[in-house]
DNA sequence: CGATTTTCGTATTATCCAGTACTTAAATTG
DNA sequence: CAATTTAAGTACTGGATAATACGAAAATCG
């Protein structure tokens, strides 16, 4: 990765810790939704003071862009390991429902997906954010593509659903998932309408 | 209905009209969300005084109130209809597909759209119309789950799957299907991904 | 040390918001 | 006509927002 080393430069030395804002940041519009909070406010949150947050991510839309990517890698990127690793279609569905149905209360994590906020409130979004929310849409979609054609030629899947059609039913399910979890709904609640809805395929 | 004739008081006429303003703001929310539109937005959009609105509505909340009601007579009454009519499960179903997939091009936005996005965004809302928007949304899962009740005692509906999951199963899936409409997926796109998600129960 | 470079955060700008005081306009009543 | 009643809208309050100007602080370099 990058080097974090103190690469001794000439002026004052930076003290903002940019890892800490952004994770204060990612949590405040997970939970809050993009335009839920504001940027004063993640300074408050965060303890640093806004032009600090200015001289690091340039203005509103820099910063929701960052914790857009910082979210993207360390949330959403499993979800698209599970469908490119190749695995039975039965086990990926497993491995995704169990992702799905991760009590993210008990793991401490916030509930929701942060992706599908941003995506649904796109035009709360500044361009960049937008652009890379809609990126990161598409990537997903492709994903989930290619998952369920090659479980169609393993004879796993109903070839005769569109790949297209049984995308967006998944990826719309994990999101209502998401969302419900959100709500506080039950988890074994969640957990047999989630796999109420995956018994369409068999 | 209470009468609208020109029952003539003492003061000054009033002018301002209640009906045109109630239909701008439903409009408005509709389209942005209702936290995408201010106040002084609808004025400006209806031509009228911020005080005149304040005087009819008495506060944010109660033009939120009034547009939700206004707006939930055009989804409460056909989606209670469909659910309470007694039909075969395979016609209501067909009734309920065609209410969810209906006029897309005639509005551009879904019918159901903002009782969704209120429900969604209930933190969003101010008090009373919060409260009204969950009673909507207790009332339809009520109507679904004696439809449900109702199917499975005709031997049309899978007896093992409890009826609350299903309720929720099908009430998120509407909601889905409104937001893919607003986010403008195409029409026989919709049809194809809600036929798949119904067939579920066959 | 003094010059330079970079970051720090206070304090400010301009704009928007929900909500309201208050004056003026338009009607009825006697 | 004058008193009364009701609604009209201008102009304001207090507060929050995104974004920035600017001087002080803290480091290195010569």
């Amino acid at each position: 990765m990058g080097d974090e080393d103190d690469k001794r430069v000439r002026g004052r030395p930076k003290t903002l810790n940019r890892g800490n804002v952004l994770k204060i940041a990612v949590e405040s519009y997970w939970a809050e939704g993009p335009s839920g909070v504001s940027i004063n406010e993640i300074c408050r949150r965060a303890g640093v003071s806004k032009p600090g947050v200015y001289r690091e991510f340039g203005s509103e839309d820099g910063l929701k862009l960052a914790a857009l990517q910082s979210y993207q890698t360390t949330v959403q990127a499993p979800v698209g390991d599970i469908l490119t690793d190749g695995l039975p279609s039965d086990q990926a569905l497993r491995a995704l429902t169990d992702f799905v149905l991760l009590d993210h209360k008990a793991h401490g994590l916030p509930v929701g997906w942060l992706q599908v906020a941003m995506c649904r409130s796109s035009d709360e979004l500044g361009m960049r954010a937008r652009v890379r929310a809609e990126q990161f849409h598409d990537q997903i979609s492709i994903n989930l593509g290619q998952w369920i054609d090659n479980a169609k030629s393993k004879g796993q899947f109903p070839v005769e659903v569109y790949t297209e059609t049984a995308a967006i039913y998944i990826e719309t399910r994990i999101a209502t998932e998401m969302e419900l979890q959100k709500q506080g709904v039950a988890q074994d609640e969640l957990e047999r309408v989630f796999k109420f809805a995956v018994s369409v395929f068999s």
